[in-house]
RNA sequence: CGCGGAGUGGAGCAGUUGGUAGCUCGCCAGGCUCAUAACCUGGAGGUCACUGGUUCGAGUCCGGUCUCCGCAACCA
């Protein structure tokens, strides 16, 4: 590791038709961040590289929405994201794009040489075609009836209603949301890369080579490699990306999947157009991956094998990849509006950057996913770092102006204690350098803030306020030692929290943090000015995180909200086909979970015949099996039997469906004789 | 039996190659008063999801069960 002359370090893309939130942040840029501003204090070259993902297909769905471009989508969040970042304190080098034209020349370079090496398979197959509109069709622009639970809007890609994967061609009735009109299936020739070819190289690669990875890394990858791996589409026939750079391939482009990665690449080019071979080509240089916990195939796996296709790259030497972040005990979700938004987060609690940077790698979702709640965020701001830091701090700097005018007082003759204390956060450093090289933040983080605990209660020791009685003399090398202590901890909190850091670099009058200088004792000298001190940390009110909490829930509720808005009502039917249909009650006598079902309680019912009713409903998510228990419910009855987890349900019970797809069995106003009919 | 990760005191987390369970917060008691009612000390609180096994000895290795999270054309 300490061989690699260089080191370049990449932060996953943010996809550009949303903001940026806290699960992003303590997924990838806050670690990232602390690794790199790590680097670059220990003097070793590196480059931080990041920037918008601004293809793919969810954009143009978005600007098919809001009636504007995908451009004009791009623009905006790229604007949002980029600002956000650079306030957040994120210091990449380069913040860029995937629309620019640096990465449309690199992404085709890199797609032509591919081609001309023959790393490309070709294959036509039939997809949807809109006629009307004369376009191949994304399978999220197909709408029709989904095979499963024949809900009329699903997509092609998905069935939002039953949550099953689809593909367009199982749809009943298939429609393009473009057009309306009826697809039809056309040929159509793609290229793909044959990670097939690539197996036996990654799988040394990565199982042999790489066992010092991440367990949920390494263990996600060999999961892949046990499988085989199948070729994997490059081209896509859309009208927003790079267009495929070969003859014959109008009207497609790359997918964004192969295109963004390349981003990373694109960035460094555009940052520097004259060495940026060196940082991607020079096996000296040492590249390590930032990301989330969904994108490790990706990285591991299909990134390497482009790489190495191409011929001329170096591959990843690590990919930290964390786990997810939960928010209020529930999962950060952008479509219900379940999340805080870096932008929100800075225009509303403004000048807290490093409190959020200090929660978020306090609680990193390091090796398993947590939880972020508001009421953590202002425990763990109050009680460490108003408390223990801040605190130390103030405490420090008020008893050198009060003795001493704010002149750093002389250093006399180290006593016991002083030397324990001193011993003790010598060692910080090389602990805060071990866990930083090995990303493990959260250790890293608390074992600079112990550099505070150990200054709190050197003070609560060595009592100078008492001293000053009686021995004034020693009182001078007390504070002298906490403000070593106090100048170490503004050198250690840097990588972590920057922006406090320099507040407190500046308090002390310290013009830059020297890393090599943490753990001396020498950093202030004697009959050094330092300035008055201000809070380096304030507290978080009640009201401040209540407020965010109640906006949350406030979010979430008008998302539901507007998202709901009642089915079209379907075509017209006969009355013979409603009297056809035999609804009756029934009253729950039994009901257990089914095995092996997350989804299924297995009924049995009372419907008056005085044979017991077996039925099976998809209810298991909103009910406990006793729940209904002596309920009366609903029923069709003369549906054909149908075998379920291996049980044979007779028939269907009926239940609304909320608009978060809660279920609430029908049930009678007034108890009923079980088997009434229900008309 | 699809695959991977995880399940440790009230909460959030550590536990590297197996040797009698640690940290932060919270709680209780005491101390201190320089400090943003902050700080320091002590204490209570865990059969390490459950269950077999290997071993002189297992949170740590092996088997089984349960629960949570994630799993390529939205999302860290």
């Amino acid at each position: 590791m300490t061989d690699f002359k260089r080191t370049l370090v990449t932060a996953a893309l943010p996809y550009a038709n949303g903001g940026v939130h806290i699960g992003h942040l303590a997924g990838v840029y806050v670690p990232s961040d602390i690794y790199v501003r790590y680097q670059r204090l220990k003097g070793r070259p590196v480059l931080f590289v990041c920037g918008s993902d601004e293809h793919g297909v969810p954009i143009t769905i978005r600007a098919r929405r809001e009636g504007i471009t995908p451009q004009q989508v791009v623009d905006r969040y790229h604007a949002i994201i980029k600002e956000s970042f650079a306030a957040f304190g994120i210091s990449f080098d380069i913040y860029s794009r995937t629309t620019s034209e640096t990465h449309h020349r690199t992404a085709s370079e890199f797609f032509r040489t591919l081609y001309e090496k023959g790393e490309f398979t070709e294959q036509e197959s039939e997809q949807y075609y809109d006629e009307e509109a004369k376009t191949f069709l994304a399978d999220r622009y197909i709408t029709g009836e989904c095979p499963h639970c024949h809900n009329p809007q699903a997509y092609g890609d998905q069935c939002e209603k039953c949550g099953r994967d689809l593909s367009p061609t199982e749809l009943i009735n298939p429609k393009s949301a473009i057009s309306g009109s009826q697809p039809v299936m056309k040929k159509t020739k793609h290229w793909f890369l044959p990670l097939d070819r690539h197996q036996p190289w990654l799988t040394k690669w990565i199982l042999e080579d790489h066992k010092e990875w991440r367990s949920n890394v390494y263990g996600q990858c060999k999961s892949w490699l046990d499988m085989e791996l199948r070729p994997r589409a490059v081209t896509r026939d859309l009208d927003w990306g790079i267009p495929v750079p070969v003859e014959g391939a109008e009207g497609k482009v790359l997918y964004v999947w192969f295109d963004a990665p390349i981003g990373y690449i694109s960035n460094t080019r555009e940052l520097l157009p004259d060495e940026w071979q060196t940082w991607w080509k020079d096996p000296d240089t040492r590249l390590v991956h930032f990301i989330g916990k969904d994108n490790i195939v990706f990285h591991c796996i299909v990134f390497p094998a482009m790489l190495k296709a191409e011929g001329s790259y170096i591959l990843p030497d690590n990919v930290p990849a964390n786990e997810f972040l939960n928010l209020e005990d529930d999962k950060i979700s952008t479509s219900r509006g379940w999340a805080v938004w870096l932008d929100e987060y800075l225009k509303e609690l403004p000048g807290r950057q490093d409190e959020l940077r200090y929660v978020l790698t306090a609680n990193a979702p390091e090796t398993k996913d947590n939880n972020f709640t508001w009421r953590d965020f202002q425990a763990r701001c109050n009680n460490e770092l108003v408390a223990v830091y801040g605190n130390f701090v103030n405490r420090a700097l008020v008893l050198t102006n009060k003795y001493y005018g704010g002149e750093v007082p002389a250093c006399g003759e180290l006593t016991e204690a002083d030397r324990a204390v001193i011993e003790e956060f010598r060692g910080v450093k090389a602990e805060v350098e071990r866990l930083l090289d090995a990303f493990r933040f959260r250790d890293a983080q608390k074992e600079a803030m112990n550099l505070a605990r150990i200054g709190n209660k050197y003070l609560a020791d060595s009592e100078p306020w008492k001293v000053v009685k009686t021995d004034p003399e020693r009182v001078k090398t007390i504070l002298n030692l906490a403000l070593q202590l106090v100048a170490n901890l503004s050198i250690a909190f840097e990588p972590f929290l920057p922006f406090s850091s320099a507040r407190l670099r500046a308090m002390i009058g310290l013009e830059a943090a020297d890393w090599a200088r943490l753990g001396d004792t020498d950093i202030l000298p004697a009959g050094h000015r330092i300035g008055q001190p201000q809070l380096l940390f304030e507290k978080i009110e009640d009201a401040t995180v209540e407020a965010q909490v109640q906006k949350l829930l406030d979010m979430k509720a008008r998302n539901e909200a507007a998202a709901w808005k009642p089915a079209p009502v379907k075509s017209d039917i006969a009355f013979e086909d409603f009297e056809r249909l035999d609804i009756r009650t029934a009253v729950v006598t039994a009901c257990e979970k089914v095995k092996k079902a997350d989804k299924l309680l297995c009924f049995t019912l009372d419907d008056g015949s005085g044979t017991p009713r077996t039925i099976v409903s998809g209810i298991a998510q909103h009910y406990t099996p006793d729940a209904l228990v002596g309920k009366t419910v609903c029923f069709i009855a003369n549906l054909p039997p149908r075998k379920l987890r291996g049980i044979e349900s007779q028939g269907m019970i009926l239940s609304a469906v909320g608009p978060d797809g809660t279920l609430s069995v029908i049930t009678t106003e007034a108890p009923v004789h079980p088997g009434s009919p229900v008309a």
